[in-house]
RNA sequence: GGCCAUGUGGCGGAGUGGUGACGCAGCGGUCUGCAAAACCGCGUACCCCGGUUCAAUUCCGGGCGUGGCCUCCA
């Protein structure tokens, strides 16, 4: 087996990945701030790491993996929007949490072990920046709680800032009412009508990054194996989710830090504030979930990827030629699809496990659909497709029924339309009426319909 | 300005000190009643300028271009 060879942020370098204890492996996966809808952009670090996930279960067995991703449910954004609309916080973050959850499930991504909240770890929060002001890294003002840069030697490792370029590119101004513009906020001190609360330093909610090094703790441990998230997480988030652990703890937070690049759409970065978002729920209307998670596979995770209509497109034509061969497959071996213990094949293993690259485990997987259809014993036949589902899954793929991948859309009614049609040509042709067999060919076609002529008769395959 | 990435054929996108990525699209062929699917074959790709080397797309230096981060954006 190989070794799993990861990128780690903080070294700057790939790194041999060795869990401190192999029998309980701890990854954390930033989540979502839940106010909106989620954007394809913000699927990107979930299915990479889902693919990461995927790799670890398989190296360790899945009872020695434990993945938590978390849920932002209080922040300020959250509270305006709540206002802008009426809808009580609770019910507005538990209605996001579970679109979020539909909508990466509907990407073919594993559920995490662990999906805390925020507001349920308020309790530990409060812990830890109490330690925190005990020990000298904090301080209490009238607007809350802040952490004290300068009380960490080490501050900006993560991101390679140091304190003087942080000084230099500060605001003059000088913010609320910290003693230095680089700290940051652990506790902020309730506002009238803002949701809070109660705490040594009077009522008020968390600071943002503060929730992540409470979660972890409580769910994962001091020092964990693997943390992730997306690359403008590095400073300020997660250089402030170190200070603060670190500083409480006086022991490393994660052993490794994994970061995604970014999407574009049309070579711009997605973001809100620049309008160009694509939601993962509008997506979904248009394209099947496996689409989108081959299209963000088919770059390296750390790469930066233009998301476009052509990227989705190729997606969807690799998946057809794949998933055509495991129809084709199917059919010659005779046997139900996905039986059997087959393992994924060492290239496809081997690329995941070189820092999960993916675009060269995808090659793989063509490969053996290359092979696949190529192969005309069935024994071969089924060693092969086997192996192919085997690949696919270590990347959350391929696990559908052929016949499904190409004919869902169909209603039932629908289908038996397509099939009374595809019936009515194979009796012209039956008859040598080409021109009639010809016209209803048109027709089908016409209706986003592919006919496929074969030895044992003629299929069908929704475009 | 500081920091971090990155520049590969029509498009997407790996990788490598010296013959092939892979996919999509395209072209030719086999098959087919004709197609489609599948199979076989085809493309003289590595931003620019120096340097190291027998040999650089791959290493080093410089330049140019692009993207991102620089206090709450995956």
């Amino acid at each position: 087996m190989t070794e799993i060879v990861l990128y780690n942020t903080m070294a700057r370098a790939k790194q041999a990945f060795i869990p401190a204890d192999p029998r309980r492996v701890t990854l954390y996966v930033c989540g979502p701030t839940v106010y909106n809808y989620a954007h394809i952009g913000n699927a990107r670090p979930v299915v990479a790491f889902d693919v990461l996930f995927r790799l670890l279960r398989a190296r360790y067995g899945a009872e020695h993996i434990v993945h938590a991703r978390n849920f932002t449910d209080i922040d300020d954004k959250i509270i305006a929007r709540a206002r802008e609309t009426g809808e009580p916080i609770q019910e507005l973050t538990r209605r996001f949490a579970d679109i979020y959850r539909a909508d990466m499930a509907a990407l073919g991504n594993l559920p995490p072990d662990f999906e805390p909240r925020a507001t349920d770890h308020v309790s530990g929060m409060l812990t830890l920046i109490e330690g925190l002001v005990a020990k000298g890294h904090a301080y209490a003002t009238p607007s809350g709680v802040w952490f004290s840069v300068a009380s960490m030697p080490d501050y900006g490792k993560l991101s390679g800032r140091t304190l003087a370029d942080l000084l230099h590119g500060a605001r003059v101004e000088a913010m609320d009412d910290k003693n230095d513009p680089a700290d940051f906020s652990l506790w902020k001190a309730a506002k009238p009508g803002e949701p809070f609360w109660d705490s040594p330093w009077g009522p008020g909610r968390p600071g943002w990054h503060i929730e992540c090094s409470a979660m972890i703790e409580a769910i994962l441990g001091r020092t964990i194996d693997l943390h992730a998230g997306g690359h403008d997480l590095i400073f300020p988030h997660h250089e402030n989710e170190i200070a603060q652990s670190e500083c409480a703890h006086d022991a490393p937070l994660a052993r490794f830090w994994l970061h995604n690049g970014f999407l574009t759409m049309d070579s711009e970065k997605m973001s809100k504030s620049q309008g160009n978002v694509a939601l993962i729920h509008d997506l979904l209307a248009d394209w099947p979930g496996e689409v989108l998670r081959f299209a963000l596979l088919s770059g390296h995770y750390r790469a930066p990827l233009d998301f476009t209509t052509g990227l989705l497109e190729q997606a969807k034509a690799t998946l057809d030629r794949l998933y055509g061969a495991l129809e084709r497959a199917d059919a010659a071996a005779g046997a139900a699809p996905g039986t059997g213990d087959f393992a994924p094949s060492p290239e496809i293993w081997a690329a995941l496990a070189d820092d999960l690259n993916s675009p060269e485990a995808l090659a793989g997987l063509s490969g053996l659909a290359a092979s696949l259809n190529k192969a005309r014993i069935p024994a071969e036949i089924t060693e092969i497709a086997g192996q192919l589902r085997a690949s696919g899954e270590m990347m959350g793929l391929l696990g559908a029924d052929p016949a499904h991948w190409f004919r869902a859309k169909a209603g039932d009614g629908d289908s038996d339309a397509i099939e009374a049609l595809v019936a009515a040509r194979t009796a012209a042709r039956a008859a040598r009426n080409w021109a009639e067999a010809d016209r209803l060919r048109d027709q089908l076609n016409a209706a986003g319909v592919e006919v496929l002529d074969g030895a044992g008769g003629s299929s069908w395959r929704r475009r």
